[in-house]
DNA sequence: GTAGAAGCTGACACTGGTGTCAGATTCAAG
DNA sequence: CTTGAATCTGACACCAGTGTCAGCTTCTAC
């Protein structure tokens, strides 16, 4: 499929797809005159991309963790090396550091509307 | 207190805390010849700012924010108005999904963790 | 009064994914 | 063949908090 395809299908823009072709997240095929062509599988790989760069993730991080996920059919086409292990144990602590902030955040928001609207809605 | 204790004190660089100034979120009275001298309740503050801002709340909402608070000691000084109440609903909607984005990844991690590693640790 | 530590202001850089624009090329349908 | 839509590459800008440096002033303790 073509990049304005797969944009749409995805909500993502074709800048940040071409983006991750540069950052080794996404391969295309081309064309005889240069056009990206993505295999349907593309937009799995996309939404998975997405989840990870709204979890914090750097790019670098992912490109390596991405051959170590199980997509919706297969199984892991590779097993984590132990380096990468760490680094994805780091990754875990600090999701589970920012939920916390985030928790603690939204508990001091949640006093300033309730203390304005009287109500616990 | 000044500044070089304040910034030891909360973990927060100098350069932040005259930024946060600048923001309209601290406020220091100044000796004779221009340096600030903070009040003990700063640390509180700067806590406080810390944490909002850990949590993606950018100086314009905080700013608001913090009159709206209670702090250690005394009540709220101030009720939000029903246009910030507006803000800080959407805010605490936007903490939600992010804590939804963060917990997914994190399975994501964990599988591949465990996977890699054979154990549930 | 003097030396050294601490503070002041202002400016520039960085991050890293994304928006946007320009100018050229390719694709697909008439 | 032609034409308009789609795509290509490359470059520059942005955000917003923070790091860092330069050059100068103030404070503090001797």
């Amino acid at each position: 499929m073509r990049i304005g395809e797969l944009a749409e299908r995805t909500a993502v823009s074709e800048r940040s797809l071409r983006y991750y072709e540069k950052q080794g997240l996404l391969y295309a095929d081309r064309t005889p005159g240069g056009h990206r062509d993505y295999p349907e599988s593309a937009v799995d790989r996309v939404v998975h991309i997405q989840e990870l760069f709204a979890a914090g993730l750097c790019s670098a991080k992912i490109v390596q963790l991405l051959p170590c996920m199980r997509d919706k059919d297969g199984g892991p086409s590779e097993k984590a090396t132990p380096w990468l292990v760490d680094e994805l144990t780091d990754e875990r602590a600090r999701i589970d550091r920012q939920v916390a902030d985030l928790l603690r955040a939204r508990e001091v928001l949640n006093e300033v509307i309730t203390a304005a609207t009287g109500t616990s809605r």
